[in-house]
This record gives C-alpha cells, structure tokens and sequence, in this order.
RNA sequence: GGCGACAUGGCCGAGUGGCUAGGCAGAGGUCUGCAAAACCUCGUACGGCGGUUCGAAUCCGCCUGUCGCCUCCA
C-alpha cells in the first residue's frame, strides 16, 4: 500500500495518513446549501475531493464518502438576525422550501455529475436528520455543553478548554473581536445556536422538546457525520472558509457530546479567485457552472466544456487558491486538449490491434511504464499533487508523440493504454475515450466523411485543386475541419 | 485589531537547499499544392533588504504587497 502524505490543517502539517480501520477510509465533506446553483467555486471543492476519493479506491481502500446536502433554511445574516435563505429563495421564485431543495439539488447533482465527478455513497439530508439533530442536542444539554434558553438552545464554548484549536482562536480574542453585541439569551457572545426557535412566519419548522423551531446550521454535519461515520472519521473536507466558524463549531459538538476526537485529517481546498477576490454566492461574483457550459455570463465570451473546467481546476493545487481568467480558462483548455490528443492518439494505436502496424515497424523499445506510474504516485502520495501529476504525464507522454507519429509502436502500448485509462480516467477523470462518439452515433457519420475523403483525396491525386478545397471549405462550413496529413486526411467536428 | 495564507519567466502554475517542473502564448525549423494540424528546437524566473550555508526560489528575520477567516458562503 502506498503511503500518502496529507496536509492536515488541523496540525498545519503534513502527516502520514493512517486509518482508522486497515482498509477503509471514511470521508465527510461539507456540501452545498441548495437555493442556488453550483458555482465554479463548488466545482473546485468537489472535484478536488472528488480526486482524494478516487485516488484512495484506486489505491484499493474501500471507501465511505458522505456529503451532505444542507435543505434546512439557515439565515442570511448574522446567526441571530436575518431571513431564512430556503424561504428567501422560494419567495422570490413563488415556490416551496422543499421544492427550493428539490430543485437546486438535482441541479447540483446534473452540474457535478457533467464534470464527472462520482456522486457520494450518501448524500444526507439535513431534513430528513432531524432526530438525530435533536438526540445530540439533548446530549450536550445532559453533560454541560449547551443550555436552553428561551426556546433556544446554544452552546457553551466556555465548557469545552480546547475550542479553537482548528481555526487557532482563543475564546478571549472571539469575545474581543465580536461585531455584534452579545445576543440577550446567549451566556457568552462566542455561544453559537444549536436550535432556533422558530418565530410565526419561520416556515422550515419542527417540533422538539424546546419548542418550535429549526436546528443550527453546525449541527447537522456533526450529527450526520457520526451517524455514517461513527464518532470518529478519518478525513473530514471542506472549503477553507468554513473552518471558522463551522468546522470549529462541528468539533466542539461532537468532541463534546462523544468525549472522542472527532477528525483524525481535516482537509481545506483553498478559493477561487476571480480578479482577486473570493468567488462567493454572497459577494455577487459567482460564475455558475451552468454559465460557464453555456457562456451565458457577462466576463464570459464563449461557453467552457466540464471537460476544461475540471483539468482547469486540476492544474492547481487544492490548497492554492484558483484565479480564474478566461484567458487562465484558455490555455487549460489548449493544454487539455493537447493531452486528450496525446491519450487519444495512444488509445487508437493499442486499440488498432497489435498486429496492424507490425509491418510499418513496430519499434520495440518498450514504453518506460514504471517509471509514469511510481512518478505519478509520487505525486498523488503527496497530498494529492494533481497538478504536479500532470506536468510529469505531459513530460512523459510527450516524445511518445513523435513516436507514434512515425508510425511506430512500444511494444508495451497496449499496458500503457491500460495504465492510463485507469490513471487519467477513473483517478485523475480527465479522459473518457469513446464518450464523445455517442452523440453523432444515429447516423453512419464515420462511413459517410470517409467517401467525401476518398473524392477529395482522388481530386488531389489529380491535382484539381479546386474541388479538393472547395471539399474542405464545404464541410468547414459545416463545422467540420480537414485536416491533411502524410498518412491520409482526418476529419474533426469543432 | 486578532488569526492564517500567499508573492515564481509575457500569462497560468508545480517546486523535497545544489540537478530543465509542466502548460499556454511567442520565435525558429520540418512536413505540405495551399491551408490547417502534427512533430522538433528555443526561455535560466523566483517581491525587497538582511542573515544561516560551500551553495537558497526553497531555511530564519524584517519590510512591502495581495488575499482568506473573524457574519451566510465550497
């Protein structure tokens, strides 16, 4: 088994990842509050712990991985004030708070899904948690931690000596540094809601023993976390912005309520940028990865594949943040599609048999496999280097270009075929052969270019120049593109 | 103000003290009826000032700048 470096933010170091239990990694990442629609700062979330998932069943872990999906309506402003973002939203689209949830859940799903990213083994609902929301309240009541008041309940950071340690805050400066005036029911301004009672034009509301009312945005992680993970999980992810106060809050409750480390490695992907600033739903600025598919955005001038998108977002690490440019957009997507074309070109050549070029010379010198593999893992082993791994795949790929190009073969081309249709597909997800073909596959698309190609190619044996391009300029009228080459003539659809 | 990051060649972006990251763009070349595409070759950069060291982009200190969190947020 491979031994893999993570960077835990909680130590701020790298550690040797162990698990918990020999061969299984349980993994809880914070997912999206749904009353809106993905943006390319959840892609890079996502498909950065997408990758850690892969990497580690690749590896031969089996592996757990939970994400929420937060439907409960946490308030828009400050924990005490402000309106409910679920009924916010079903307000200005005149529909339900469950069909706000339904709606932008799916939609999640659709976006995360077209930038391949594998959907959790669980994706639990904060709503349909409630119970269990409600059990650990009562728990942290019962041994100190929290206390009622009002209808509300809150915890009580003074009870737990070690809040802070994620997030390197000390109670003093919390209390020295709070904005907002102490709220009248809370102990200690630090305390943060657990429940919320629910006042009459609250919808999203549930009975419990304190009285109507809804749970705090901290709580459902802990509770849903524990319940598929047990009381302690491996790896807990998330964005950066949220390990304070949410990731510390999430710890205090469950440390609290379990007297046991809650995260053995917590995981933060860093931002992205756009000139310079965070991308965020509350700062206006978001590009949505439905705008980015379709190019309807103002900074936007074209639309982006979620094929460029997520090998945009590879290049760098996820604890760096992302700027995004168009022009940063641009030469990911050139490099991309220089790399599908290097991976393409090596799937075509091992998939046209062994025997089909075997008299144009195969060349023999075996492709240095080993070296790729153990480079790669070296690379993913520390702390996930996606963008490191790709350098070395362009490095190493690279002079097997010209190879194939003069027509000969690795002998090994059918192993390293192999190799990288596991490497680049089903860990890095940056190539899917066949895929594109689906769509044109109703009509003999293949059979019908190959006669225009043969007329073209007689025309240009007799030299009749003007039908050879009036051909090409025809089809490129079309969107297809001709391209000529010593081995014979390709067509491409842009 | 407190806590925490980051500053790399035209752009993006890795980087474990000494050995070319990589990509994009650009330049030259090969091929080609033309075009396009392919392929080959080419860039010695690490915010500033000190320090440690035989040697620092990499370690330490100071300075400057940018950003994140401290309120919902991936």
């Amino acid at each position: 088994m491979q031994e893999i470096q993570i960077f835990n933010t909680l130590s701020r170091k790298k550690e040797t990842f162990t698990p918990l239990n020999e061969g299984f990694v349980g993994i809880y990442v914070c997912g999206p509050t749904v009353y809106g629609d993905p943006h390319l700062g959840h892609a890079k979330s996502y498909v950065s712990f997408d990758v850690v998932v892969r990497y580690f069943r690749y590896l031969g872990y089996r592996v757990r991985y939970v994400q929420n999906i937060t439907d409960v309506g946490h308030l828009t402003d400050d924990a005490d004030e402000g309106e409910d973002k679920m009924a916010k939203q079903s307000r200005i689209e005149r529909l339900e708070p469950m069909e706000i949830a339904e709606k932008y859940t799916y939609r999640y799903f659709r976006d995360m899904d077209r930038l391949h990213v594998l959907r959790p083994d669980i994706s639990p609902r904060a709503t349909g948690h409630i119970p269990e929301q409600i059990a650990m309240i009562k728990k942290l009541i019962d041994k100190g931690h929290a206390y009622e008041a009002g209808g509300n309940v809150y915890f009580d950071v003074t009870s737990m000596p070690d809040y802070g340690k994620l997030s390197g805050r000390t109670l003093d400066e919390a209390e020295a540094g709070a904005r907002v005036g102490v709220s009248s029911d809370k102990r200690n301004s630090a305390d943060f809601a657990l429940w919320k009672r629910a006042d009459e034009s609250h919808i999203m509301r549930w009975d419990s023993p304190w009285g109507e009312g809804f749970p705090g945005w901290h709580v459902e992680c802990s509770a849903m976390a524990t319940k598929y993970l047990g009381e302690t999980i491996d790896i807990h992810g998330g964005g950066l912005e949220n390990k304070f106060p949410h990731h510390e809050c999430e710890i205090a409750q469950c440390e609290g309520a379990h007297d046991a480390p809650f995260v053995r490695y917590w995981m933060h992907n860093n931002m992205v940028t756009l000139n310079g600033q965070k991308m965020g739903k509350s700062l206006g600025n978001a590009i949505t990865l439905e705008q980015f598919f379709t190019g309807s955005h103002e900074l936007l001038s074209r639309e982006w594949s979620p094929g460029v998108i997520r090998f945009f977002l590879l290049q760098s690490h996820y604890r760096s943040t992302t700027d995004f440019s168009e022009k940063a957009l641009e030469s990911a997507e050139s490099g991309y599609l220089n790399m599908t074309g290097i991976l393409d070109a090596i799937q075509g050549t091992a998939g046209a048999g062994s025997g089909k070029n075997d008299s144009s010379g195969v060349s023999g010198t075996p492709f240095d496999l080993q070296k790729l593999r153990n480079g790669l893992h070296t690379c993913m082993n520390d702390d996930f280097n996606t963008a490191k791994a790709i350098g070395l795949l362009f490095e190493q790929l690279r002079p097997l270009k010209s190879v194939l190009q003069s027509g000969k073969t690795p002998s090994n081309i059918t192993e390293l075929r192999d190799f990288l249709e596991i490497f680049c597909g089903d860990v890095l997800g940056i190539w899917h052969p066949g895929e594109a073909g689906e769509a044109g596959s109703a009509l003999p698309i293949d059979g019908v270019m190959q006669i225009l190609l043969d007329l073209r190619q007689s025309a240009r044996q007799n030299k009749d120049w003007a039908t050879a391009d009036r051909i090409r300029d025809r089809l490129a009228e079309l969107g297809i593109t001709i391209e000529d080459g010593p081995g014979g003539s390709t067509f491409k659809l842009s």
